[in-house]
Parts: C-alpha cells; structure tokens; sequence
DNA sequence: AAATTATTTTGCTTTAAAGCACATTTAAAA
DNA sequence: TTTTAAATGTGCTTTAAAGCAAAATAATTT
C-alpha cells in the first residue's frame, strides 16, 4: 500500500541518483526502485544478512554501526540526506555492518543488478560514483587515525563536530538535528557514556556547549573544531 | 635514464590495469603512464602536497601513514603488488596521507585526467574499480571497528594477521615478506614499541610465533587469526 | 675484533580511561 | 499528580596501557 514516487517526481533533490543520472538511466532505475520508510530506531539491514541491494537515503538520519565481542557497539559512518547506503558490500554477498535510523527516515532500494547495469550503461554515473567512494574512504581513514590518536576530550570534541557536518544544527534551537542519547554519542567518540558526561561538563564550563535538560546546544561550533584542529590536513 | 615498459610487455600480472582494463583503453594508459622505481624508506607521496595522479604497484610493499600532533604515527593501510594508491584522493587537491615504501617498490603512475578518461570510455573498467572501491571501504571500515574495540593483545595479533593477508608469509622463513621494526609494527597496531614486545613475548610462550635475533617466524598464523576470529563476519 | 650506535627488552611508575555504585534528574505510565 | 522507570551525573576504585629509564642485544662502523 505504498504510493509510488517517480524519481522524476521525487522532492528530494539531495538524492544522489536524482543529482547524478539523467534521461533513460533515470528512467530505468526509477521503474525499478522501491522506496521504503522506515521509523527511528529500526534497522535498515543488519550484518551477516544476505545483501540485495543499495540504499540512497532520501530524507533520514542513519547510523552505520557495529556490535562487537565486549559489548561496546561502534558507529562507522553517519549518513544523512543524499548519502548512499550498502553501497561497500558490492561484489559481496553479506552486510558487514548494522545500518540503523536514527529520525523517521525514507530511503530507495536499488536491486544490485539494476545498479551494475546502470553504472555499466553510463559511464559518467559510474564515475561521479567513484568520486563519492573516494570522499567516503578518504573520510573512513581519517576516521582510523582519529580513533588510535585523540584522547577522549578530543573525540568527544570530534563526534560532536562529525555529527554536526553530517547532520547539521537547527538555527534556531542550536542542538543538532538529530537527537542521541549519552550512550549513542559514546558510540560514535569511541568512549563511555560516563566519559561523554564528563567532557559534556567541560564543554560547558568552556561555553562551548548548553545543556537543559536533555538538550544539548551548541554554542560555539568553531571551538570544538578548535579541539581537533591539529588532526586535519590544513 | 628509465628503459620504458609497455603495458602489454609489463611481467607484473597482478596490477590493477592489466587485470581490468583492455585493447584502445589499456593501449592509452600505456602510452600516458610513467613508471617509477622506489628504494625501502622512499617517500611515494606526502600528505598536504598536490595530488595529480593515482599510483598502481607493479611490485612491492607499501604503507600509507598519517603523522599525528602527538608524534606517533598511524598506518592507515597497507598496499602491496596490484593495489591501488592515491586514489582516495581522486576529485580533491591535496594528498591526505603519506604512502612509504617499506620495500623496494616499482610502481606506475597515471595523471588523473588519463585515468578518468579511461573510466568516461570504460564503464566495465569503472565497474570493477567501484568494487575495489567498495572492498577497501569495508576493510577500512573494519580497522576503524578494531582499534576502538580490541585491547593490545588483540591489535598486535590483528597487525600481524593484517601483515600475512597483505603481504603474505615466506613459505621457507615463515617469516613476514616484509622487514618491520617494533616501531612500524606499533604504528600499524596503534600502540607503542614496548607493548608489542611484551605481545610477543606472550605469542612466542603460546608457540604462535618464534623469535630469533630480530626475526619474526609465523608458527601458527590461525592461532593468531583465532586471537580476533569475534571481531569478524563468520 | 673492538668500539660505537641503534634497537629491543624489561621492570617499574604513572596516567588516562573504564568500571562501578549510588544519587539525581528527566521522562513515561498509572 | 503520583508513581515508576529510564537516563544522566558524580565520586571513587580499578585497570589497562603508556611512559620512562636502564639493561641487554643486535647491527654498524672504525
């Protein structure tokens, strides 16, 4: 019972299939996709499953996660509107990671077939395409240096800085367009809930950062960026 | 003074372009491309300088490495015969890491206008790079996994399976295809040089490993792979 | 071969971060 | 509103890893 939405006809203009493929490979994938939405908190897919296909978010905020041994679950990768999802499992057969909504989220399935034959049938896609792995493994290694150098102030610092290039902050509210828990935010810094507090606590007296109630304002982007300067190239 | 080699003469059968790219397409890369030779310790590329090309390693064993504001040094990735370099940085201007000989390396070099014309007339090549792609962004995105997640114990033993998978062992020696000081084994592990000798130490009284002068012999790469079999899929 | 230098190993100390338990606050349910 | 449950905050303890310095070993140079 779900009404289906044209590409052409989409609203989302972000959608990096709308922004990248034109005329009849448009067409094609159009007639193909399905859109599905999904509610915060659900899981888009989860590891070990048999993959299928590729996601493009539509409108949503996402988390890219995984369990581990000891009980600590890792954030990998935020995503958010226009980003593409599943797409690191080409050529194989099963998702690495959970990928999990963190808003009401709506996003396109693309069957894996209809992706190879449309990047197989235009060439500019395909490539426009690479750049965007190229922008993704780029931003995944830093990620590595980030997590084996920075001491927790300044992944804490970091997640904060991630979460708001990825999801922005409301102009008006100044907190970020997405809300998470103690623990969700430890997830991505790579630390404890308990540790997020305590940072949270300087942040504040430091004027970087308002908290009521449950809120977190950000009040001063570029201090926090300040923190983990020294981490990026220029 | 280099004698110039032809793709299609070139011995080194792994190399990305040989395997993936074929007739006109392979013919142009060959005539565009330029070859290099570099001695343990060069330095191929350096982070923050222009970036104008993308290597692919004819034969060799290369790091790419991150300095840091507090002085250890991060490998982000490990490359060897076939592999791709610099390609992470393809749409932007500037190189992110250092890539760091750790043998003597012959590797190729192609200016990025050649390698994207060659993916605009060939979207077969293209497809097959956006799966190498998609390989190195799950692989990458597991290392991020492991250095938040694992204790030394389990970063050394990673860095070492890491080394086998890339690299490979001599089926003689049984030691590592590549000479590592503690120091270039705790870059890659994330930790210090003292750390990964007291590993080893607790490797070597589990008969996994045997050390004789500075010689590292693998007795029992599944042992150590047993060490972090739960931070993997299967 | 002897001397010098560099690297690795080892014991010990320090430190940063995790873990725990309890208090407090906030949100949800009755 | 009151009650219950969940999340957050805080002080204190524990622990894993880093850091340091000296000793031992290996590699280089003279």
């Amino acid at each position: 019972m779900r009404s289906r939405i044209e590409c052409k006809d989409c609203a989302s203009n972000k959608c990096f299939v709308k922004q990248n493929c034109f005329g009849e490979s448009l067409a094609n994938i159009s007639s193909k996709k399905n859109d599905n939405f999904n509610k915060k908190g659900d899981v888009i897919f989860r590891e070990g499953n048999t993959m299928r296909g590729i996601y493009f978010i539509m409108h949503g905020a996402v988390k890219v996660a995984t369990s581990s041994p000891i009980g600590r679950e890792q954030v990998v990768r935020l995503a958010s509107d226009g980003d593409i999802l599943g797409h690191r499992v080409l050529g194989n057969d099963k998702y690495y990671f959970n990928a999990i909504a963190l808003s009401d989220t709506h996003v396109c399935f693309v069957e894996t077939s209809v992706f190879k034959e449309t990047c197989l049938s235009s060439p500019e896609f395909a490539y426009r395409l690479l750049l965007f792995y190229a922008l993704e493994l780029r931003r995944t290694e830093l990620r590595v240096k980030y997590h084996s150098q920075m001491n927790i102030r300044e992944k804490v610092a970091e997640a904060f800085v991630y979460l708001n290039e990825i999801f922005g902050i409301d102009p008006d509210k100044k907190t970020l367009n997405v809300e998470l828990s103690r623990k969700e935010i430890a997830d991505i810094a790579g630390t404890t809930p308990e540790q997020v507090t305590r940072q949270l606590n300087d942040f504040e007296e430091e004027k970087l950062i308002l908290r009521t109630k449950r809120d977190i304002q950000i009040l001063n982007a570029e201090g926090l960026e300040n923190i983990v300067r020294n981490y990026k190239i220029n």
